[in-house]
DNA sequence: AGCACGCCGACT
DNA sequence: GTCGGCGTGCTC
């Protein structure tokens, strides 16, 4: 009887596709092995992800498998079911969501661990061998130093460089050999967890938050609000000790900017077990050997960045997703899936407790832990005795400025400078799409056919209301007061960064954005450079507020606070809540209190106001509402389509024809298409179309549905497009 | 996504 | 005369 499979390959088609397996296989291939087939003209690594004896191809398009490469399947069932969940989800094939969860290497071919380890030492002739035969061989003699000392594994030979002719001759010669040994797995932690250092005593908040989290069995959702220097990390670190000590392993995923060696180190040195860092600096067989301890259950803690989230665990315990409002949570690139919503849903499938942890919920999780789907736990209590920041308003309405600096800033910053401390200004992200605000009065000009307001677009010369698509040529003036000085261009950091020098040339200035980071270990390098002291003024983007504290940092400045709360983007207002608290809760220290100054045209802003003075909580709250009054998520439900072409008429066809497969009635609706915020790159045009309705199964099925008629539009081979379900930004 | 085929511009 | 640009089409 023949048999077919159905194989998940990572090509971003929506299809699996069939194979035969011919007769020279002699094991079952089982859902979740990985085979090795011919694509095409290549040859492809891809995942078993069913098994039939009919198929309904003709005969002659079916190709057979090359080879089946493993003898189990590579996943545990639970995360097999998270990824086919995911692959629906995000409207991608399931090869594409398989090659997220599956190391490089084992994506690439490698083996699954054989378990066994090369080890190499001397024989008995190497041992009483004279080293002084191999005066004329000083890789073999370097080999030789170092086996006389002890045996050392593949690994340990690889590191140390030694060269692999020496080993080989010196094999020859009989005086060194290898052997595998299989590796025995040390699962000792689990039946007696020991401990490295005592734990801190909770305060009554965290005291209670543990035990709170202790009561749970199975699955469960907890949002843990707690504000900076509460303590939260003391909170994991409990729940960490009860979760190993009945032998579970523990998940912790953090922010790419957040997984530090302090982070890591706090984990390492409180149990006696064996820590898994998954890390963007790992090499792909570095990774894999992570993986598979976590696998084996060796490593009883795994922390790591958003891809960790598919990383295996013989015994699971618990998740922790610390940070959860941070977007780097959100993959931008291919599939956008996000680590923080498939963390819940992979609790949900091992039924295990998920815990976030935030000083600044998402709006998402906020609403979450309101309605009760998640528990809600609340730190409000500061550990030490932090002095609170000093925090106002600047008005800029009709204030000169020089390149966005008013001088009261000025000013103030000449203070902080002259005793000696930094100063941190912090503006949006270039490119940010700004609104139309009137200098003289803090006009916001907003949409006459709904409340958003209008976003410029200089490159198209006109403003546009990104919830109804209107759009006007820009106005020459104020609607309000008939000014012609109106603002639509947000300041660069480059440009900033330039003035700041002239303007204080005995400081020195260091500009901390996307552009001067990029370069791997730069990032380090500039925030040492910040901590000796060597720079005075800081110039950056949300980035220099993840998770640092500058302790010499007395005053910040946040620049341009109006393009952050009437911007296109919708979630614009919820982040700069976020960094105005984290910057809030970091600036100064006990000896010295910080200063937080907000340059904007509207002082009287009640958002602002409700901000400074009730915090981020209330704040979050209001904006949840705002979301609800306005149909944008978490109350409803998104889904971006980006269309980009050569010609701009090909994307917004394309986009049209696509509108039009979409029900549009009071639950479901189309917006655009349009330009997309940054509207031309790369001499290409690029347009938007967004879908939303009011509940999550209306996107999921209408959307299926639409889905295959989308992919056999004519048009849609034209243009390059994408799909983003849940996105962080219009940008 | 790859990878090939295919049809037009500046080069040994 | 070719080398090579990237547009379009296909992959069980």
């Amino acid at each position: 009887m023949p048999l077919f499979v159905e194989v998940a390959l990572p090509v971003p088609m929506r299809q699996a596709f069939s194979y035969k397996v011919p007769e020279s296989i002699s094991t079952l291939p089982k859902k979740g092995m990985r085979v090795k087939v011919p694509f095409g003209r290549q040859q492809l690594i891809g995942l078993v992800t069913g098994i039939s004896d009919t198929c309904n191809l003709a005969p002659q398009q079916i190709k057979s498998i090359i080879e089946l490469l493993d003898e189990k399947p590579l996943l545990p069932d639970s995360l097999y079911k998270l990824t086919a969940w995911a692959a629906r989800y995000y409207f991608c094939s399931l090869g594409q969501m398989l090659s997220q969860a599956i190391p490089v290497a084992l994506r690439k071919g490698a083996e699954v661990s054989s378990n066994t380890t090369t080890f190499w030492h001397l024989t008995g002739a190497g041992s009483s061998a004279s080293l002084d035969t191999l005066k004329r061989a000083p890789a073999q003699k370097k080999v030789m130093e170092h086996l006389l000392k002890g045996e050392l594994t593949q690994d340990e030979v690889t590191s140390l460089a030694l060269s692999k002719s020496a080993l080989k001759a010196l094999q020859e010669r009989t005086w060194i050999t290898r052997d595998e040994r299989v590796n025995t797995i040390d699962l000792s932690w689990r039946d007696k967890l020991e401990l490295d250092e005592d734990p801190l005593t909770l305060n009554p908040e965290q005291a209670i938050a543990v035990a709170t989290l202790n009561q749970q069995a199975g699955y469960h959702c907890t949002l843990l609000e707690g504000i900076t220097g509460s303590g939260k990390t003391e909170v994991y670190l409990a729940l960490l000790e009860s979760v190993l000590s009945k032998g579970r392993q523990a998940l912790i995923l953090v922010p790419e900017i957040g997984l530090t060696p302090q982070t890591i180190s706090r984990f390492k040195s409180r149990f006696k077990v064996q820590v898994a860092v998954i890390h963007s600096g790992l090499t792909d067989n570095q990774r894999l050997a992570a993986w598979q301890q976590a696998k084996s259950g060796e490593a009883a803690i795994i922390i790591g960045t958003r891809s960790a989230l598919f990383t295996p665990m013989a015994f699971p315990g618990v998740i922790i997703l610390d940070e959860e409002h941070d977007s780097s949570f959100k993959q931008q690139e291919g599939v956008g899936y996000h680590a923080r919503d498939l963390a819940v849903m992979r609790g949900h499938l091992e039924d295990i407790p998920v815990l976030l942890g935030t000083a600044t919920p998402s709006l998402e999780s906020l609403q979450n832990a309101l309605n009760g789907r998640y528990k809600h736990l609340e730190l409000g209590q500061r550990a030490g005795n932090a002095e609170k920041v000093r925090q106002g308003i600047i008005d800029i309405s009709n204030q000169p400025l020089n390149t966005g600096l008013s001088h009261a800033l000025l000013n103030e910053m000449r203070i902080h400078l002259d005793a000696g401390n930094q100063v941190l200004l912090f503006l949006n992200r270039r490119g940010f799409a700004p609104a139309l605000l009137c200098h003289e009065c803090g006009h916001l000009h907003e949409c006459d056919r709904c409340d958003a307001f209008f976003t410029v677009h200089q490159s198209l010369g006109e403003i546009r209301c990104h919830h109804c698509g209107n759009q006007y040529a820009i106005p020459k003036q104020c609607h309000n007061c008939g000014s012609t000085m109106l603002m639509g261009q947000g300041v660069g950091t480059e440009q900033l960064a330039n003035v700041l020098e002239k303007e204080f040339p005995k400081y020195p200035v260091v500009r901390i954005d996307r552009d001067t980071t990029s370069r791997k270990g730069s990032l380090e390098a500039h925030l040492n450079a910040i901590h000796k002291g060597e720079y005075k003024i800081l110039v950056g983007t949300q980035m220099l507020a993840k998770g640092h504290h500058f302790p010499d940092v007395t005053l910040v400045g946040l620049l341009d606070v109006d393009g952050a709360l009437f911007s296109a983007d919708f979630r614009a207002p919820e982040r700069f809540g976020q960094l105005y608290t984290q910057v809030s809760g970091r600036a100064g220290r006990a000896r010295k209190p910080g200063t937080v100054l907000m340059q904007t045209h509207q002082a009287d802003n009640p958002v602002l106001r409700e901000l400074m003075h009730k915090g981020y909580g209330e704040f979050a709250r209001g904006q949840l509402n705002e979301r609800k009054q306005a149909l944008l998520p978490p109350a409803w439900h998104m889904l971006l389509i980006r269309a980009e072409a050569h010609q701009a008429i090909d994307a917004d066809n394309f986009l049209s024809q696509v509108a039009e497969l979409l029900p549009q009635n009071e639950e479901s609706e189309v917006i655009g298409p349009m330009p997309a915020p940054m509207d031309k790159k790369a001499g290409k045009y690029r347009r938007h179309l967004i879908f939303q309705t009011k509940s999550r199964n209306q996107l999921q099925s209408a959307f299926e549905h639409a889905l295959p008629q989308i992919e056999s539009l004519p048009l849609a081979k034209r243009c390059r497009w994408s799909l983003d379900r849940d996105p962080q930004d219009l940008l």
